[in-house]
DNA sequence: CTCGACTCCTGTTAGC
DNA sequence: TGCTAACAGGAGTCGA
């Protein structure tokens, strides 16, 4: 699904979008506006706008526009961001294989004829004019131990939740910070505070490289452990079964033997 | 303020 | 074969 990763490459195909006059917008389904954001809004404040600027805090997708309005774009679990019917993703996690344009929830048309969409089978995404973005935390490209250390300190929720509140790291989702907590060789269920100063370290340090690594890689999907992300799944490193279970409700996947 | 529990969405799949 | 129920996770809300 969509994580930090997706939506930087969601970007990077917005920047296709910069510059083009836009002459209509179609948001016809009105779950997927968020906000105080009404169909005609978008309509009134974009047509004959374009955008300059394709920017992204965690999984949000912001763009810029010349006339001085942000679009914002979130693409929930299934969404993927289509310029000129192209996707930067062709394989998202937990989506459908099929790939149908009645799943259109929100379009740009631009004058020379191409088109911005989101396809989101099941509609968790959404769209939102002028969001507020200083709620989020650090993006997780940016992350640093000072940073991660304010994260952690004082929180006696478990590390995972802390790790993928949007608040405090923005673009952790739930195959990402599974595959870092089993990198780092720690039980998603710890408190948050109890890390040791080498474990802080440890964490940092596969944070930015899981990051990096799944970036190159094609997505957060493509970790070690995400083929082992099953009932009866077993641990790559060192063969035990997986223990399955919640954390802040989402299912987790963590290793009994060197996750502790 | 923190934080767990619950809710929403719908395509896919396990199981009867 | 056809049906139902469970499952997937991002994000918002509610109440303790």
């Amino acid at each position: 699904m969509p994580e930090g990763i997706e939506v930087e490459y969601y970007r990077i195909g917005a920047l296709q979008a910069l510059g083009r006059t836009i002459s209509s917008v179609a948001a016809e389904d009105n779950y997927y506006l968020k906000g105080e954001t009404s169909s005609e809004e978008l309509y009134s404040f974009l047509v004959g706008d374009e955008f300059t600027a394709a920017r992204r805090i965690g999984k949000l997708l912001l763009l810029d526009s010349k006339g001085g309005v942000t679009l914002g774009l979130r693409f929930g679990m299934t969404g993927r961001l289509l310029v000129d019917n192209v996707s930067s993703i062709d394989h998202l996690e937990y989506s459908s294989t099929r790939n149908e344009s009645f799943w259109d929830r929100f379009s740009i048309e631009f004058e020379d004829g191409g088109l911005l969409t989101i396809r989101d089978p099941r509609r968790l995404g959404s769209v939102e004019l002028n969001p507020k973005v200083d709620n989020l935390g650090s993006d997780i490209y940016q992350i640093d131990g000072r940073g991660l250390n304010v994260v952690l300190r004082g929180s006696s929720r478990p590390i995972k939740a802390r790790l993928m509140d949007q608040k405090q790291i923005a673009g952790l989702g739930n195959l990402l910070t599974d595959e870092i907590l089993w990198r780092s060789s720690i039980d998603p269920r710890r408190s948050a505070d109890s890390l040791s100063k080498e474990e802080k370290r440890c964490l940092l340090y596969h944070i930015k490289s899981a990051i990096n690594q799944l970036t190159e890689l094609g997505g957060s999907h493509m970790g070690k452990l995400q083929d082992n992300r099953v009932i009866s799944g077993f641990c790559p490193k060192d063969g035990a079964f997986l223990e399955r279970y919640k954390v802040g409700g989402r299912t987790t996947y963590s290793c009994p033997k060197h996750q502790r």
